[in-house]
DNA sequence: TATGAATGAGTATTCATTCAT
DNA sequence: GATGAATGAATACTCATTCAT
């Protein structure tokens, strides 16, 4: 019944996590080096929490315990790893998607709707990896806390678009107007799609609604006189 | 590691924990049972989880662990009991709530700034036991799953009322927009107190601030041509 | 996992067991005493064993577990109570048994026949009490140890029956060949209702052909020359 | 109080319980893996019954628990390892007694009385192992529903045995003759050692006496008329 | 007498981590 | 480096027995 570790869970963050892991350069080692953690985060998905055995990730990917003790100092340092593997790549993403946007909207409410489209449907395909990891909150943790993290650019990035319109804002503070509308958006999306919660709970509504509203709720937002 | 329970989390329900527990009618029985329900809670509130033993529980109750399975079928059924009084707890406040509320408000921007402001700190204020709840999803799925739940009580209630200014509204499907307008403001402040996350992941912002905007967005959402 | 009881099973016996319990002579008493023996008897047989908790027999026989105590010192003295209970029902029947075969069977032919078919169906009809008993050995123990149970009448009955046609055997040591005959008998028999064994060891062969071929086999050992 | 596995006992075989249990081949591997069941077996002996603790068998087999279930899936499978290997050893020997008594024997009389001696003097041998495993009546269940466990060989070996001299039975039906006086043979041998019943009510009566009258009795029975 | 709530020692099982090879 | 067998602490749950009322 644990919720977390049976080790209370320290203060991780991804740079703890990055130094903790070994990262092997060689070609073989490498390798086994990505089936660990390619079966780590298969296992923390078919079971949606950080409910699997070393041994299982052992033998689903073909490594020995002792080569996984070999990498990491325990089974958090694994886990971690496979965290900040998968933000990485969801850190890419969302580069490559801002990128997009920046080229394509020209007003707020084309920016809004881009956004809110392509970050939900970025969220949407994540959330089976993403679920495990916000069980353990990291995600969260990393997205303000670490300067590195690529998920503090995303809300820098999408912040800094929305400020091209800032002329438009109703109300002053325009980076708290940014910030917040930013949270709604995104914590709107996560609790829809269940990050966090169990799979059960989610996708309660209409998904496709709920993108339109929150695309209109944005601008609304920030024009708003208060 | 473990992340709900070790046991597969039967599809549990408020009512079915109450039927579960059985609870005494008689002092000296009845205030042991209290004992054990508190002292869960109190251990679920400290961890964030349900990641207590029954020998925890037992010392800090001051109960034989046998005297809890002559209450509960097992530690699950523990845990949906207090999970159940927490709720039937907080849904009583969310109806004296919503009552407040009712005859206060008169305008759209009035009944947003009061709901949000009342249901935010509510939620706040419930917020340690309401983590752990989260953590298993139990109240999401009673949210809408169980019509004698209170907690959808609140939803309806909160919908009704802002039904009430319909006419303001900038689009048609009020129902919809009402329902996602709910779901912006109950998932932004749920996530902001870092329900359903680690406490360590929650309160990043200015609460105050998100509070305001959160009833600055709900009638400028609502009021949006689209 | 427990094979006897979780108290090393002491040397019990019939009159221990009558000893230890408190058997109350009025009627209400009586009868509540009668219950909690009917409860435990019954979950014998129902499980085949001693596996039963005295929850349960409180539960079945409308009795307290106090109660239970005030008549018996330990879980292992009720069973023995049963146990003596029924061997003393058994008992009766077999005397009843005997008279009958004494007076009807006047050759040793005869007097096999009625006494293995008798004796068979006795047995048969019991084996579901028999069997919970027999697994806890009372029944040889008491057989063999205690002059005063029944069940050692049974064997002297059958025995003295037998050495009515002694001048038809065909060895000498008459007393040796009536016992060992006796054995065979009930042993097999015994084994065949499973007695002992788990129920579904039982039954294996023909039942009807057995008997017939132990009422011929008894004749024909007495009679062997050697 | 349980008189078998807490779990109910499910339909083991020999062979089921050889494919659960993982047998190592390596020398070190190997030998832990016999101190387990020779320390499970010995406490089977010394109980008379399955009631033994891991924990014991960790600690007298200096083997640790978790060891243990490295090999077998639950105490249960261990159980049954200890159960096949020693019926495994007494097919064996069975096999090689009836070889010894087919050379030797040439006359019916000749074969029952070395039969009844030798098979009499094997289950006495094996008897202290043999108790706890009646007492789970894997033995005679294995003995009819498995064909090939050895122990159907030996019924099927002393029934081909006594055909040998099928002129001179004074019934029809041979197989049901032979059938049924290697159940008296064996039923009555198993019961005089106490084979599924306690220890204590075992070898009542002259054991060299019972063995003499059992090799009468089986020429004697197969050559009567009826 | 009678009750039945309370007790807590006892047991099978899991799994992260270690370490001999 | 690599392996995977071995370890044992930890934990939910049972049930005979006690004892306050």
């Amino acid at each position: 019944m644990a919720a977390m570790s049976t080790t209370k869970a320290k203060s991780d963050s991804i740079s703890a996590a990055t130094e903790a892991s070994r990262v092997p350069q060689q070609g073989r080692s490498r390798a086994s080096y990505e089936r660990m953690l390619t079966a780590a985060e298969k296992l923390m998905v078919k079971r949606g929490n950080d409910d699997f055995t070393l041994t299982e990730v052992a033998k689903a990917g073909k490594v020995s315990i002792g080569s996984i003790y070999l990498r990491f100092d325990s089974k958090d340092d694994l886990i971690r790893a496979v965290h900040g593997r998968v933000l990485t790549q969801i850190g890419e993403e969302q580069d490559a998607m801002m990128q997009q946007i920046r080229q394509n909207a020209s007003t707020l409410d084309e920016f809004a709707r881009q956004f809110v489209e392509a970050y939900a449907e970025l969220l949407k395909r994540f959330s089976p990896v993403l679920r495990p990891i916000m069980f353990r909150a990291i995600y969260d943790q990393s997205m303000s806390a670490l300067g590195k993290n690529s998920a503090e650019n995303l809300v820098r990035e999408a912040e800094a678009q929305m400020m091209r319109f800032a002329d438009e804002f109703g109300r002053p503070d325009h980076e708290r107007l940014v910030g917040n509308v930013f949270r709604m958006i995104y914590y709107t999306l996560a609790r829809f799609l269940g990050l966090g919660s169990s799979p059960e709970a989610a996708n309660q509504g209409n998904w496709e609604e709920l993108k339109e509203d929150l695309a209109i709720m944005c601008p609304a937002f920030l024009r708003a006189k208060g």
